[in-house]
RNA sequence: GGUCCCAUCGUCUAGUGGUUAGGACAACAGGUUUUCAUCCUGUAAACAGGGGUUCAAUUCCCCUUGGGACUACCA
């Protein structure tokens, strides 16, 4: 029977690389029928932070990821916080001493210190000079007796071979002279993480340990503990680290890996789920998709199939997962809705990817639109200054041609509904483009007939009429449609990249629209005397 | 410095003792589109180097190089 656990230390935040963590615990666990367990590692009592146990289940809650056993949840092997655990703990270093596998160690801080200096300089390896090791039992009674401070050390049996078999990277060896007989209780009486992690998964008879790859190089001292205590040890399986652009180990300095941080710019748990999975796993030959549920993932995940080497977080595919998630929800909420109201309805995609419901009434067109424009509002929301967002008018007519668009990224979207309000100091020069495909004189003649034709308008209101004008005129003229649309558009925005021209007629309105076209116009003769 | 780990396009990766070394993201180019972010098509882009083993190595072994992790009374 399978038993695993996650096992963070409270730091307020969950990060990026413990996401990946639990995900292929889980995944791992969920596959395997076992038992998944959540513990607690807060055994630095510095590093509390109020609040963060109830931010990491709500934030495990909201990937969909559920422990069978655990803090709040309970379980038969609590408690699931180590903090409430000392004295399990401290009866287990007794049973080291006892057993001549721990011994304490009354030397200071500052000797210490003195002494790694020491070493470094004589370019040897930092390690503990076991002096306190020598100390005979009447001598560790009287400094107890003293009163003076202590932690408990592991003593390394020297000249010996500790191996394991990793799950992901095979056999691993340490020669044990070279490992440092290692602090297991501090002096404030908790356990460090080596003994508190050694006696909780034993107790919690835990089979499969999943952790960084950080914790490779104190593992032998961790096999060497469960000898001592006579204890089997767990599989363990170092997962590969997840890595900064200049391939260091993912670090807050380099951007942002707290997992609240990402689900807050957006980004949809599925897109974090499935672009956190393929950081080191692929499902392997013949799997032509890496778009993944949670579910799939059990479906497909195995050990096997994790890889060695550390992979960089990337976030330009985070984008991609994120637009094909967003899409994908975005279309499904849309199908479902429009199948309710009436079944009869069909939908085709333009060639720019619009997509186009026809219902067989009326009355459910209008409902439908009704509940697109929601959606959108719904899409918005979080990106778009309030005011905007007091015109629902506005986004219904204006953004559903842009549903595509939005659905990339959210944030983007604020610099572009931005153009329709920005006043910037007109007029601007002409900006044509050689994509425009369209010469000065063609370009001013569509510009004079468009003013033309939106002086004698009143549609300003209604983009629809606005857009037949105006594509009439180009097929009077016999032009294509950029070589109209792009110069007016640019002559409006005074950008090269804006949203499009009928948009920015209804935003700008009547007066402004005319006065900008006007200028533009004037401002290219007084420029070319 | 010591110990340990790792090595296929820029990034995530598939892959096998014999392949035109495949895909995705990004990039670039072209196309559609009233421009950008969508969509379609295409281009460029990798087996770190050197030795072996073998009829044959990207694949197996060794060395070198490079990268990384650890080296706390933090986890």
């Amino acid at each position: 029977m399978v038993r695993t656990r996650f096992a963070p230390s409270p730091t307020g935040y969950l990060h990026i690389g413990s996401l990946r963590t639990v995900l292929y615990d889980y995944l791992f666990t969920r596959k395997e029928k076992g038992t998944f367990i959540l513990r607690i590692e807060d055994t630095d009592q510095k590093r509390f932070v109020p609040g963060a146990l109830e931010n990491l289940i709500s934030i495990l809650n909201t990937f969909g990821i559920d422990y069978d056993e655990g803090p709040i949840k309970g379980g038969k092997y609590g408690p699931y916080i180590q903090s409430e655990r000392t004295d399990i703990y401290r009866r287990h270093a007794q049973e080291l001493i006892d057993k001549g596998a721990a011994y304490r160690c009354f030397c200071t801080e500052e000797r210490l210190e003195e002494m790694r200096k020491r070493q470094a300089e004589a370019k040897q390896a930092p390690m503990y000079d076991r002096t306190c090791m020598k100390l005979g039992a009447e001598e560790v009674e009287k400094k107890i007796s003293e009163g003076l401070p202590f932690v408990i050390r592991q003593k390394i049996p020297h000249g010996r071979t500790v191996k394991f078999d990793d799950l992901i990277r095979g056999t691993i060896e340490f020669e044990t002279q070279t490992i440092d007989d290692q602090v297991l209780m501090k002096s404030d009486g908790f356990p460090t993480y080596h003994l508190a992690v050694v006696v909780d998964d034993h107790l919690m008879e835990i089979t499969h340990v999943m952790r960084g790859e950080e914790w490779v190089p104190s593992t032998p001292k961790h096999i060497l503990l469960y000898e001592a205590f006579g204890w089997e040890p767990p599989r363990f399986a170092h997962l590969p680290l997840l890595l900064n652009k200049d391939k260091s180990k993912l670090s807050k300095r380099q951007g942002d890996v707290s997992v609240e941080e990402y689900l807050n710019k957006g980004y949809s748990k599925e897109a974090l789920i499935n672009f956190v999975a393929f950081l080191g796993w692929h499902p392997g030959e013949g799997e032509e998709t890496e778009i993944f549920t949670l579910d799939d993932l059990i479906e497909k995940f195995s050990l096997e199939k994790v890889h060695k080497a550390g992979a960089v977080f990337d976030t330009d595919k985070l984008d991609w997962f994120n637009f094909h998630w967003q899409k994908r929800f975005h279309h499904e909420k849309l199908d479902n809705y429009a199948k309710q109201i009436d079944p009869g309805y069909t939908m085709e995609k333009s060639q720019k990817n619009d997509m186009f419901y026809k219902f067989t009434s009326p009355e459910a067109a209008n409902r439908f639109a009704e509940y697109r424009g929601g959606l959108l509002l719904e899409l918005c929301k979080s990106h778009i200054p309030e005011e905007w967002m007091k015109d629902k008018d506005f986004l219904t007519r204006t953004l559903v041609t842009t549903e595509e668009k939005i659905l990339k990224r959210p944030v983007d979207i604020k610099e572009y509904i931005g153009f329709y309000f920005d006043m910037k100091e007109f007029p601007k020069e002409l900006i044509l483009n050689p994509k425009m495909k369209v010469d000065e004189p063609t370009a001013l003649l569509g510009l004079r007939k468009s003013l033309e034709i939106l002086e004698k308008s009143d549609d300003f209101d209604n983009q629809d009429k606005i857009k037949e004008s105006l594509l009439k005129l180009v097929i009077d003229l016999g032009l294509k449609n950029g070589q109209v649309l792009w110069p007016l558009r640019v002559a409006l925005s005074g950008e090269e990249f804006s949203p499009g021209t009928f948009e920015l007629i209804w935003a700008l309105g009547k007066e402004e629209s005319l006065k900008r076209i006007r200028q533009t116009i004037d401002k290219h003769f007084t420029n070319k005397p």
